[in-house]
DNA sequence: GTCTATACGAAGATAGAC
DNA sequence: GTCTATCTTCGTATAGAC
């Protein structure tokens, strides 16, 4: 594998996970993103011989990855301040893109492939909402709540903040983002209050 | 327009919002959704005459006047009562399908339509979602929140209940729904008890 | 009014030329 | 190793027979 190789690799599976993130899962075509990327569409199934599959889950896991650590990096300024990055993360995205643009492992989410079972790429997408749960989970424990009830509030942060995605997007504003980030805010801040 | 005719309509607009729902937006043909219905391909172009963009739209809006009837009739017990019917009712969806139905309006939030402007199935995923944040709000005042939280609060409830619905289809598991409700419940009760 | 047959394009995937 | 040309299937949509 050259250098220039991992280079357009790479180029596909972050254009990939885009498009995801504005057509969903089926309308994002391996020709669209190998036109995307400036590659051909046979270098597309040399780099990823399992096919759309493929690429796709390693779409979902580089966004997974990609937002994992920002998260992490955030954090470490407390729960509220990696709350904040979260929302701030996927508000720019959302808005940048004139709300065209959203989260491609709720796309992956919200479309069943056509096969009978397990899709590596759903997979992959449970995978990474529970790494971004375990993350706000451990840093609510850091601060003093217990593990239940950090659990609980990891999972809501990060459901709300997936759904407010995409309501913003049907409503065209981020109006849905900022009232949400308020309330998960003071919820955040009187959890690790108590 | 006969009666069967009504009665074939109403099949094909339940079975299209039912398949959205859980192939996604994209996935949900015309072809297969009148096979469903067991309607000619002929005859879903005689009662939607735009087309696809006609029919899904239709869906949607039918899956939220469904869900709003229900949201208005439980929240007359007050707003904890509404929040449990809500989560109970995409719980059941979710769940009574093996983690394979989810919601038809998230779907249609979550993937752009091929064309550039205002497709009129994303206005009205748009609207269904203010008709129940604006249900939820309204519960809210009249249990002594203050306007500006209660529209938040909705908010926030709407957009967790979405998420976790794709969460829950990712996990294949009602795990976070449960969490989710549990918070939810929690941050209601204190609201309205201020 | 209901439906069959079909036009036309684009999808996923592959064979095989360079 | 890289890419072009192509196979097959399925999508939306329509024409026109009953």
């Amino acid at each position: 594998m050259t250098k220039s190789s991992t280079t357009v690799r790479q180029r596909i599976v972050a254009g990939a996970a885009d498009m995801m993130s504005r057509r969903g899962l089926n309308a994002t075509s391996i020709r669209e993103t190998a036109k995307h990327a400036r590659a051909p569409l046979g270098s597309t199934y040399h780099y990823f011989p399992e096919g759309k599959q493929q690429l796709v889950t390693e779409a979902v896991r580089y966004t997974g990855e990609w937002t994992a650590a920002s998260l992490r990096r955030e954090l470490e300024a407390g729960p509220v301040a990696g709350l904040g990055a979260f929302l701030a993360l996927w508000r720019r995205i959302v808005v940048d893109s004139g709300f065209r643009a959203g989260c491609p492992v709720l796309a992956v989410s919200v479309e069943e492939p056509p096969t009978d079972e397990p899709p590596a790429a759903l997979l992959a997408a449970a995978d990474v909402f529970t790494e971004w749960e375990n993350l706000l989970a451990g840093s609510l424990r850091e601060h003093g709540v217990e593990p239940r009830k950090a659990a609980q509030l990891a999972t809501l942060v990060v459901a709300a903040v997936e759904g407010t995605v995409a309501m913003c997007r049907a409503k065209r504003s981020p109006q849905p983002l900022d009232d949400t980030a308020e309330q998960l805010r003071d919820l955040i801040l009187a959890a690790i209050t108590d």
